[in-house]
DNA sequence: GCTTTATTGTATCATTTTGTTACAATAATA
DNA sequence: TATTATTGTAACAAAATGATACAATAAAGC
């Protein structure tokens, strides 16, 4: 979870101080959170964007709430915007955290005193939270990593080499990451994490990094193939000492 | 959605009493609710719950809310034992129906106003939901569907000949079906619809209703023989003119 | 009782899918 | 120009699935 997106201006009233001084949570469905597991690909490693929060050492998955005018999904995908630009992206729901043990003020008043606010105890931010959980995949390169008002940074994380996180995050990543892996084959998302155009090779190291096993080349190629969502670009890569291989898209006429 | 169970007395402070007094909602989460949909399954036929409101002839879902003091998993379980007596129970999120567009009170006030209870405009129950939802597997023999202090039936209905529903509740069990569908083989959660023993010919036939298609009985068999989780029982059955056929159950072990 | 009937459990073979190996094609490099 | 590594795909093997067949048998009909 963690504080909606923001203007992302640096004068006073931005999104965070609004809420701060918003005592009753006005404007949002009160006790309900998005909490976002944006994965993306890179250098053969699964990756997630985190949030580190000013003068805490705090790492918190990028979230936000729901404005009283908003569908449950929109937020999901205004949370998205806000943290890497992106829109069209693949984005779905994949549980509640809904657990009465997960309500732990701890870390949200070390955020806020860091911040030289003290709230009263009462105040909404520190109400128990229902939260949903989404992911999302996204091409590496053309996510732009966006603090919201109150991190001092986002960046990619290596999902096999996480720091320690807020509440139940590492949670949320580990039945996200889970989902990624029972949908992959059936829904057939993968490229979802890859630029528009890409090598079997590409897709199938995805694969295999997601999977976390080995896959066979020739019969991992023949299912890709026979599937009838790819489309073989005319043009071909160039780079490496051998055989130039085809670039692949995704059809989008399915 | 709709009035989260009640210790299902004839006196007057039944829990939805307390409900409609309660003008803030005290001691539920706001804006949060849980919408199940029981399956089951008899002659050959998939059926749900459904409750009928006293003098407004609305249907709806089986739901709740959420107490202060309980995990959301916990209240859906207390929604579906206090509907059906059924304890230990498949029982499954699948999904959050969070568009403002569902917020409509005119079936709320309907069946208050058939109590002769007319709510305040801002009443918390007149307030917008965001309604997770479950879906639950149940024995058809083994449930009994009890009404809740405001509905004078909880019935079973036949999936495909359902009553017109309150608000998005049809969209609700559409879904629901359609994750019933798509889990079905991955997860191996025929059976729990099915009474502890059960015939080849019977599992065939529940798979054949919730796949909405004919399955080839040879290859049928031999799936679900190798797959491990059943188990034959030494009695047989009895009662056709026709070669006795095996009970199976299945096998906890696994 | 004996035959008829329908359904079950399983074997057999055909077909399809998946795993494995092999090899020609080829783009950079040496 | 030869070497190298990787690609695309063919060819065959093994496994999974589809289709057909048939013996076993519990009740019903006669």
């Amino acid at each position: 979870m963690l504080f909606a997106n923001g203007s992302f201006t640096i004068k006073m009233s931005n999104e965070f101080e609004k809420q701060e001084m918003n005592v009753t949570g006005e404007g949002f469905l009160p006790g309900l959170a998005i909490d976002t597991v944006i994965f993306g690909f890179h250098d053969n490693k699964l990756k997630v964007l985190l949030l580190t929060y000013k003068n805490t050492g705090l790492f918190a998955l990028p979230g936000g709430f729901i404005r009283i005018n908003e569908d449950v999904n929109e937020a999901a995908r205004r949370v998205l915007y806000s943290r890497t630009g992106l829109i069209d992206i693949f984005l779905d729901q994949f549980y509640v955290f809904g657990d009465k043990s997960r309500h732990d003020i701890a870390p949200l008043k070390t955020i806020m005193q860091a911040r030289e606010f003290t709230p009263d105890d009462n105040h909404w931010l520190l109400k128990r939270f229902v939260s949903i959980g989404f992911y999302a995949l996204v091409d590496f390169t053309k996510a732009i990593p966006t603090p919201d008002s109150i991190s001092d940074s986002c960046d990619w994380f290596e999902l096999d080499d996480l720091p320690v996180l807020m509440q139940d995050h590492r949670q949320i990543i580990d039945k996200a990451l889970q989902t990624l892996q029972t949908n992959l084959d059936h829904k057939l998302i993968g490229f979802n994490l890859l630029s528009e155009n890409f090598t079997m090779g590409d897709l199938q190291s995805l694969y295999e990094t997601i999977l976390n096993k080995k896959l066979i080349r020739a019969a991992f190629q023949r299912k890709m193939l026979s599937s009838g969502i790819l489309e073989r670009v005319a043009k071909k890569w160039t780079g490496g000492a051998h055989k130039a291989p085809y670039l692949y898209r995704f059809m989008a006429g399915r």
